[in-house]
DNA sequence: AGACCTTACGGCCGGCGTAACAATA
DNA sequence: TATTGTTACGCCGGCCGTAAGGTCT
């Protein structure tokens, strides 16, 4: 195979190359650039003068002891540093694709049917990564159609027909009253009756901060961001929260605390589980 | 300068691999990819398993036999592909750029006065190509505005302000009659008193066609585009053609015509070099 | 003297080719 | 058997670094 051997006119500009001129370029002198690129710097001039040869145009104005790039070469530079950006983009959206390609991300209105949905996926889908974040509900509709998202979950069951759709779990909501709070013993309480007390909230709870802040309009809610701090605060202040039937049972009752059924039909929600129709073998391990 | 030789992350890739990559996703098989390359299949196998590596991604799918691109890999050929022809582009952007440096575009109006300016610039400035076409007068403005040209030659003294003019040569358009021509003894005629009579024209002559058009609109004109084909022509032929001082002054008398002038104003211009003012000092070797 | 670029020289590593092997059709 | 991809191995060239020289401030 030694016949084209010697073809002296081959294209041998490369990447590395351009970056050194980049280099070059952004420092202004090749001693600077080779320092920045743990280069020597007869190996600079080595490259630029192989440039010059490749591109077979000058690129610089040489005194004895000063290179610049001519006009030539500063052109060249700049185009250069945009290739080497594209290079550069090109391998992070291969990579970028195969993330998504290998990640499925949830839409979803609460925190809580995340939790049984990514366990199941993580158990399912071996070698499969799960993103998932919790959104305004027009949100996730949009972003399932714009694949943002590939499964969503809705606290209803949405009408479209493009739309697969399976119920998941359902959740009920709680007061956790202080002991000693005026409702304390009562069986059930509608949010109506409670409007008006200042109630701890974690946040990011998704829809359930929109049907608080509805049905109970005269209530401050004082919303914590860190489930420690919230944890904590619920045992040292008498301020009534939320519970749901989930945390009662993942996290047990908080200590001191009596649960109240909330009587609105609000309070009970069954969750769906939605992708798109033409997504559902590909996630029917999911589904 | 060891200090930092074994970065064993680097991110190699060049050029070249990528190159690889897109041959082989036209080629379909990396032994078709190698013969186009001229280089041997293990080559091509090592580069594959190296780009991979750099991408961190897998790109194929591998049979015991057969090699074939995955979805990141098609993804990645293709925006190699993408990424070679702008490499390409950037050499030939640089290199176009800079013949444009060295190459000063003349537009002229008409034929003849391009050669004497034209052998000027290569008198006077060395190293500097020139190419030079004829266009409409319309076009050479606003060619001359939009940097298309240089420098252009027009037929009359322009009045924009922002132009540097300098008169040139003149050139006087005359009738070259078969000496049996009816009008072979005259003086001097206009060309109203030839209109009707079928002519020898060269084709190319710029502006010239126009005058001869609205002066002569009864006479058809035989186009000829070759030089040669034209000089034959007159020879073998009756028909009447022009010339003019600058042709008769190059190229001599033809034979078996008689030389009569034509009287018109049109048919005695004086031609002006103009410039953009702004390109004056850059151009003054010239103008 | 210090900063910079260039040239000369030598070593080394990486990419390429050959050869041999494995698997498929 | 012919074609294709992979592995093993050795060579060779190109690239890099060190050293030395020249020029300017």
């Amino acid at each position: 195979m030694y016949w084209n051997s010697k073809k002296k006119e081959a294209d041998k500009m490369e990447l590395f190359d351009l970056e050194q001129l980049a280099a070059f370029s952004d420092c202004g002198t090749l001693s600077a650039a080779a320092e920045k690129l743990h280069l020597s710097q007869p190996t600079l001039t080595k490259t630029m003068k192989r440039l010059e040869e490749e591109f077979r145009v000058p690129l610089f104005v040489r005194s004895k002891n000063k290179l610049e790039l001519n006009e030539n070469g500063k052109l060249a530079a700049e185009r250069a540093h945009k290739l080497l950006q594209e290079a550069s983009e090109l391998v992070n959206t291969v990579r970028a694709f195969d993330r998504s390609r290998h990640t499925i991300s949830i839409g979803a209105c609460a925190p809580m049917p995340l939790l049984g949905i990514t366990q199941n996926i993580a158990r399912l889908c071996k070698g499969m990564a799960t993103s998932s974040e919790i959104q305004d509900i027009d949100i996730l509709l949009t972003g399932l159609r714009e694949n943002v998202y590939q499964v969503i979950i809705l606290p209803y069951k949405p009408q479209e027909h493009d739309l697969y759709i399976k119920e998941a779990e359902t959740e009920s909501l709680f007061f956790a009253l202080p002991e000693n709070h005026r409702f304390a013993d009562k069986k059930g309480l509608y949010m109506e009756e409670m409007d008006g007390e200042n109630m701890l909230l974690l946040s990011n709870i998704g829809f359930w901060h929109k049907v608080h802040t509805t049905k109970m309009p005269h209530s401050r809610f004082l919303v914590q961001t860190e489930r420690f701090d919230f944890d904590e605060l619920i045992q040292s202040s008498i301020l009534p929260c939320f519970v749901s039937d989930i945390t009662l049972r993942l996290a047990g009752k908080p200590k001191n605390r009596v649960i109240v059924p909330i009587l609105d039909k609000e309070a009970v929600v069954t969750y769906y589980s939605v992708c798109l129709l033409q997504n559902k073998e590909q996630l029917k391990c999911i589904m």
